[in-house]
DNA sequence: GTCTATACTTCGATAGAC
DNA sequence: GTCTATCGAAGTATAGAC
């Protein structure tokens, strides 16, 4: 049925000059200047070239999350390899870039349907990774999982950056700084005391 | 210089359908669908009387806003003033119309200047509250400004029930049920001890 | 005071030219 | 394989009719 027109070829030059300026877009003004015509003139080049290269701007979303996400696994993954790999977390969680990226294809998740199970998918993956990586900082810690599991001590540092950063973006401050000395503290504590039971086993 | 045109009465019915609609669109499909167009199609109006009652959409907004916002203040006042207070703002920050709400009018000002400064207001003044109230409990409760202060229990409190709700917008439920569990058995210890030094005081 | 006719801009998308 | 001419729908906003 679909007649289907042609599409640009995946690894054309100009197709990753469009992914870039819609990122760009993206973070500087919010998804919803995210247009066709926009990004052409960010990039440079004529409107309709994004629909050579774009079935659809949904697809054009699409494959921007996904680069995004892929590269934010691989980043991930390195700030987990650390020695301190819970602080390392809790920094990439408060970093704004990625928080604005991540809060922008939230909202764009929450009215495009073929958008929301990509996005929920890889965040899944995040939080999976993060999970199995604090596991063995509580393990070492002695932590109980009575007192906290990997888990949630996942979902309260993501959340605490995440909110953090979207009310500074509104120009909010108060009860940041006591939060996040609360958390840090939390943090040192804790993966002093997974560091020294390492050093003990070794 | 701005030879302003005619602008309906701040009372007049079709201003409120027009914002009722406004509003059901923002929840059920997010900041982007609220168009001049689709307002009026919600409230079976012609698009031209959504800038017959408000000059442009941003005017618009902004009104919605306010409404929402004032009668969250005082449903939040209501909600304060139980013997509870921690766990009734804690019921408060995971129920998901609200945070919604929130989440799209945070989304919103993201890109929307006039409507930044506005939300931010209005937001510090939800968290003063929040702080007077939370100070009376962990006051009563005997916990010290070291282990941990008001307005960090607030951003702690609101900043989990926010992405827990996002992220169960998203299909996502990993460390969710954990996390409550914590904060929440956290809560109810700490107005135990708060409402047992209440009574014997009296 | 309330609503409509209308202007102008930008949108996503396609068919067809190079 | 790459790009352009063009369409029809939807967007905000205004001037003027009732």
């Amino acid at each position: 049925m679909t007649a289907q027109r042609r599409i640009g070829s995946a690894d054309a030059k100009n197709r990753q000059v469009l992914l870039d300026a819609a990122e760009q877009l993206l973070v500087a003004e919010g998804y919803a200047a995210v247009t066709s015509r926009r990004v052409a003139a960010q990039a440079g080049l004529k409107p309709q070239l994004v629909h050579y290269y774009f079935r659809t701007m949904d697809e054009l979303f699409l494959e921007l999350f996904r680069r995004r996400a892929e590269e934010g696994l691989r980043h991930q993954a390195e700030l987990l390899a650390s020695d301190r790999p819970l602080q390392a977390l809790w920094e990439f969680s408060i970093e704004p870039h990625g928080t604005a990226l991540t809060m922008e294809f939230t909202s764009l998740a929450n009215h495009r349907k073929a958008i929301r199970a990509e996005i929920g998918r890889y965040a899944e993956k995040f939080r999976e990774v993060q999970i199995e990586v604090l596991a063995g900082v509580l393990d070492r810690a002695g932590i109980p999982p009575e007192v906290c599991t990997p888990a949630a001590l996942s979902v309260f540092v993501t959340s605490l950056g995440r909110v953090v950063v979207m009310e500074r973006a509104l120009g909010m401050s108060s009860g940041h700084d006591e939060a996040i000395l609360i958390l840090e503290r939390f943090i040192h504590d804790l993966e002093d005391k997974a560091a020294s039971a390492r050093d003990q086993s070794a």
